[in-house]
DNA sequence: AAGTGGTCTAGACCACCGC
DNA sequence: CGGTGGTCTAGACCACTTC
């Protein structure tokens, strides 16, 4: 048994710890030690430095060159891929401070639509919950989700909190979400609550959640304000 | 030497190729044979066989659950990652044909702006591409590029055609890009290029791609209708 | 307990790059 | 040519799920 680092994670994954670490001695474009040499530096096997550099590869850390060496990468490129989180995370994460006002919280039968996305009998009992989302006390986004029965009592929940949080707290784990972006005029109503000029362009993005079964759990539609929410991310060109 | 398929590919995207097509005979959820059971199948090593379903997990095509199986993904949460396309193949995507007129193409020194994002020296010549995009004929976005000195004349540029094609032919790869998605309002100018109302909601997309080098190849800020264009996508809640 | 995917080893040969 | 990464093999043991 090695004297360190004996947490459960993998051997490949403490090699691309240590290799990040040696990687911040180096400056762009930087060769590495070749794998033959890293196999040696740290005793294990060929495949097992491949996949650690397969992870700073991914990570866009390093780039392979066949027949040359492996590089490194020119830091500018910090990877943000968009990732599924919660309003309050979202919010947090950009150094925001959240909260929430609900508009209004009802049971009712979902209509067509929103029991077609959400993998129910048309009229089978929903949460409808509309809310206004603020960032640091100012609106940020206007919000309306349903919520199926899902084994958590309507009663239960606290609308101004988290929901995936108060899902994962009932062993409900939501893991993915197809989402569509887009683009769009504020009319009268949704401007007014938004503390918005009508006409105002603004993110609609709506949204169905999965726990890992592919079960749905929850359709939000959010109209984010143009002026104060935007998208940061990095996309590759191949399949990651 | 295998009677079948002697391209030049590797053994395990032929493998991950014929495990698609019989995948397309089951349904989601269902499970695919053990790992130890293709391995026979096929005639290949274990590792081979993983490097395939490997290929078709990253594509979202399974999903694998320890000590249960690999399971095929239901279609409608497979993954439609947002991936780095020119506007030719978007839209070749969406079913649209491309088309394109350039409204000015100048080599000009690089600004502040453009050199940093660029990592240029200020005054740097860069070649400015300023382009409407249309699909089906009709406006759908309106373009500004600028492209870096990296190799290829400028005169050799064919602003008509894909700006990736062109570099992929001299060996130039695009690897990554960094992008902003706004929301904004399209003011007069815009407005009456895109064919749209003053004011109409749309998307400002600026994008700095990259090779796998890091070094970058293209700034480009993109105006995108709001009214026929939209993002599509799957995301997922844990990091790679 | 049996079967599954997850990790790891110690080899091997190939394709490609630079000298 | 030697050195590099890219692929592949035939084993092995572990962690986990399912029965």
């Amino acid at each position: 048994m090695p004297s360190s680092s004996t947490d459960g994670r993998s051997k490949y994954l403490r090699v691309a710890d240590e290799l990040i670490e040696s990687i911040k001695t180096l400056d762009p474009h930087d060769s590495l030690p070749s794998e033959r040499d890293l196999m040696q530096t740290f005793g294990v096997s060929r495949m097992t430095i491949r996949r650690a550099i397969e992870q700073l590869g991914r990570q866009g850390i390093v780039y392979q060159v066949q027949g040359s060496g492996t590089f490194v990468t020119d830091p500018e490129v910090v990877t943000k891929t968009l990732r599924l989180t919660s309003f309050t995370e979202d919010m947090e994460r950009r150094g925001l401070t959240p909260s929430s006002s609900t508009l209004s919280s009802s049971v009712e039968p979902a209509s067509g639509e929103v029991a077609r996305r959400l993998h129910l009998e048309p009229g089978t009992e929903v949460l409808r919950l509309e809310r206004l989302r603020l960032a640091d006390g100012e609106p940020m986004a206007l919000e309306t989700c349903y919520v199926p029965p899902i084994g958590i009592g309507w009663t239960e929940f606290e609308p101004a909190g988290s929901l995936y949080a108060q899902m994962k707290a009932h062993g409900i784990n939501v893991d993915r979400a197809a989402q569509t972006i887009e683009a769009v005029n504020l009319d009268r109503d949704q401007a007014h609550r938004l503390d918005q000029p009508v006409g105002a362009a603004a993110f609609r993005v709506t949204r169905v959640s999965y726990r890992e079964t592919g079960v749905p759990v929850e359709l939000a539609a959010t109209l984010y304000r143009g002026d104060r929410y935007d998208f940061d991310l990095v996309i590759s060109r191949e399949a990651p």
